[in-house]
DNA sequence: GTCTATAGTTCGATAGAC
DNA sequence: GTCTATCGAACTATAGAC
């Protein structure tokens, strides 16, 4: 084949053990041994360990982003009559970030954003302002549209809290099942999507 | 003095650094460094690095729930009428994790809260199960009792939430004045308590 | 494209002087 | 308590055979 398998599969292979233990903490040694990989072939594809995580970043934001951009101009016009729902909004927002794909790289993904959301160091920043910020500039201003009566500061923390659910929630969902003493566990993920929605609608209309 | 300051000066350098680059990004030699004190010192007084990140969850953790488990207490007790406001509850999660000190030691640490929220490896999920699943239980107790209407199930997702947005809102607070082109910047504490018990609260009372 | 071998650096931890 | 010196292992990255 044209493009080399292994490409990918070092990709997926390092976006799961990064998930697991950090930047720092998942070695180039580690990655091409879960891989069944020679260490310098990964070297060969992504030259640094710096180029292979922001390859990482790149292949999984472009196409979140790229299908929340088209979802959210559709649902402003869908709604012809008049404006979108917050929850409206908020799905196409959440829903191409959790929703259930062929396997389950948004787990492990999603995990690597919550780090690097937290994170205040150059690369961390860096990754955020190349492949986050257009998309949430373009969120920020749809929830000012379907919003007017919110003073236009509150929604940039809205924004901001909502983005902490969402990473938040799909990483160590274990500690669900920890809390309530195995009572309750991982669910339906159309389920869960409803409910983060529902959460981040009550949250946004109570800041006045 | 008896109780050395160099142990204290060195914890307090570490929090600062694990918040910065996270556990395996900040090395023992980094810490001594920038703590102006011997490699040979920190394992003399921590033996491990393990065992100086654990210390550091141990002192913050234990003086943080502390204050949670006093004040949800007087918040029953204060409420004798009947019970008190989902956001007197809140208040009494949000403070003690966020209020300013004398330092400012809570953003540091609320940093390293949120990595090891965030990971499922062996280390992370046994300092949570130690330190924080206890005081977890505790507010999952309360708010089951002042919302008798809400399903539980849905109380354990909504204190997984609260958890989401007070942790994310701490760390990385550089990224509002980011995203508002520097229009927005770091405000008074008392005001940001106060938003993010209001956005908890809304979304809380959304979940039926 | 994929491998082996290895150079050069940095890591956590310990030993031992003071 | 605090330091210097150092061991052995693990790290990223590269060179070069196939």
């Amino acid at each position: 084949m044209r493009t080399s398998n292994s490409k990918n599969l070092i990709l997926d292979t390092a976006e799961k053990l990064f998930a697991q233990k950090g930047y720092d903490g998942a070695s180039m040694r580690a990655i091409a041994e879960k891989a069944g990989v020679a260490q310098g072939l990964i070297h060969y594809h992504c030259k640094t360990k710096e180029q292979l995580f922001e390859m990482i970043i790149s292949r999984r934001s472009s196409e979140i982003n790229r299908d929340r951009y088209h979802l959210l101009k559709k649902a402003f016009e869908d709604a012809k009559e008049g404006l979108p729902t917050i929850e409206d909004v908020l799905f196409t927002f959440i829903r191409p970030a959790l929703e259930k794909g062929q396997n389950n790289w948004r787990r492990y993904y999603t995990s690597i954003l919550g780090f690097i959301s937290h994170s205040d160091d150059k690369r961390s920043r860096y990754l955020i302002d190349k492949y986050y910020n257009p998309i949430a500039k373009e969120y920020i201003k749809a929830l000012k549209k379907i919003m007017p009566d919110v003073d236009g500061a509150e929604i940039y923390w809205g924004y901001f809290y909502a983005t902490g659910v969402a990473v938040y929630s799909m990483a160590r969902t274990g500690r669900i099942k920890e809390l309530s003493d195995g009572k309750l566990d991982e669910e339906n993920m159309e389920e869960k999507i409803e409910r983060i929605v529902k959460f981040v609608a009550g949250g946004l209309r109570s800041l006045k």
